[in-house]
DNA sequence: CCAAGTATTGGCCCTTAGGCCAACAGCCGG
DNA sequence: CCGGCTGTTGGCCTAAGGGCCAATACTTGG
């Protein structure tokens, strides 16, 4: 990968945390660390790569409600939740709201580095799928209000005439708003079309 | 639906049972229950919606060894967590696996129905989506090798020139082909076979 | 051994898709 | 008010898709 990964470690004690840091680092992963989850949601960029170590009891913004926080921002980084004093029921709370695993202390060093290794293969899942999805909605970007019409259409399975009639024009008109969508979009068969529609939930109209 | 979902209700503990029995019953939903794991697993019928209520500890087989069996059976039943004694580390493996919930006793009896109703309501999602999937390979098995080779070809969106070229053979060989895939498979348009095509993975060469 | 299914190919003809060039109308920001 | 974008349409021509009929060849199960 071109930019390394990041453990973000959020914990109010600040034994732990180095604990943690120290554990981490020594896997060689690239850590950071925050002493509450107000200052992880103030320094966090979005665009960095990596998963969350949280602590989930901490004064202030605890961990769930971190997690909801995140959630609501739509930042999607996968999180491992840690806790001295849980309860089952915080336990499926979180595990509900996706965490990738949610551990008790004394937290193994196994367990935790197994963990992290399943939440940044997740994250950099994601990632790729996420830009896949922004890539194509920037050249869907640039197509005319028209040509997303016609798009509809022919991802609906439609021949140029039908289109032509439900919109109202001729046939010759949609073949050329085709012809420059297909050019704008990159593309050279229906299927690669439908394809690509497929994946950012175009389905048309029947 | 055509079939009213059953609960299946898994519990050692015949007082347990009998009241969870009538708590779903007061809420008009089909009850079955069973002593045991082992009595579940050999009396149910995989084809019957519903969802699995499931206590952790038992004598024998668990909880969690069930939902271990079910999985590995590919029985997607989802799965309802009930526990005395739980801990963490089970009600996380339990998430983790795939369970609907994980509730404590004494169970509430709104968050018990949640979740149930949560549970059927993906029960049914997934039997409408399995039902969808084995329609296509039936009507996938029907064709001959040769039409699945070019299926593939016209999925990744070849011309008919290509595939030829492809498959050693002429152009017109593989319209006849496609012709007849087309109308085995039930469909006019390519737009159409490529979503059908990626609902059961096709993706075919590049 | 024969019939059926599968794979292949040819010819003929029609429909669809799509490229190239040209033209016209409406709308909008500079 | 004008240039640029968008939407529209026409003509002309080529490529690709697809239906219909006919024929050949190979394999395989009964």
């Amino acid at each position: 990968m071109t930019v390394p990964p990041t453990i973000f470690i959020v914990d109010d004690d600040s034994s732990v945390r180095r604990s943690l840091v120290r554990l981490v680092q020594s896997h060689g992963r690239q850590v950071r660390e925050y002493p509450s989850a107000e200052a992880f949601l103030q320094q966090h960029d979005p665009g960095q790569p990596g998963c969350l170590v949280l602590d989930l009891s901490m004064p202030g913004l605890d961990g769930l409600s971190l997690q909801r926080e995140l959630d609501a921002a739509r930042i999607s980084l996968p999180i491992i939740f840690i806790t001295g004093h849980g309860s089952i029921p915080s336990s499926v709370q979180a595990m509900k709201a996706g965490a990738i695993d949610f551990l008790t202390k004394p937290v193994g060093q196994d367990a935790l580095m197994r963990a992290i290794d399943a939440a940044l293969e997740k994250d950099r899942l994601a990632r790729q799928n996420h830009a896949e999805i922004s890539g194509i909605e920037a050249r869907l970007a640039t197509l005319t209000p028209r040509e997303r019409e016609v798009l509809a259409y022919v991802v609906a399975g439609k021949v140029n005439k039908q289109i032509a009639a439900s919109l109202g024009t001729v046939e010759k008109t949609i073949k050329v708003h085709r012809s420059r969508l297909m050019q704008k979009l990159g593309i050279t068969s229906v299927a690669q079309l439908v394809k690509l529609a497929g994946r950012v939930g175009i389905v048309g109209p029947p």
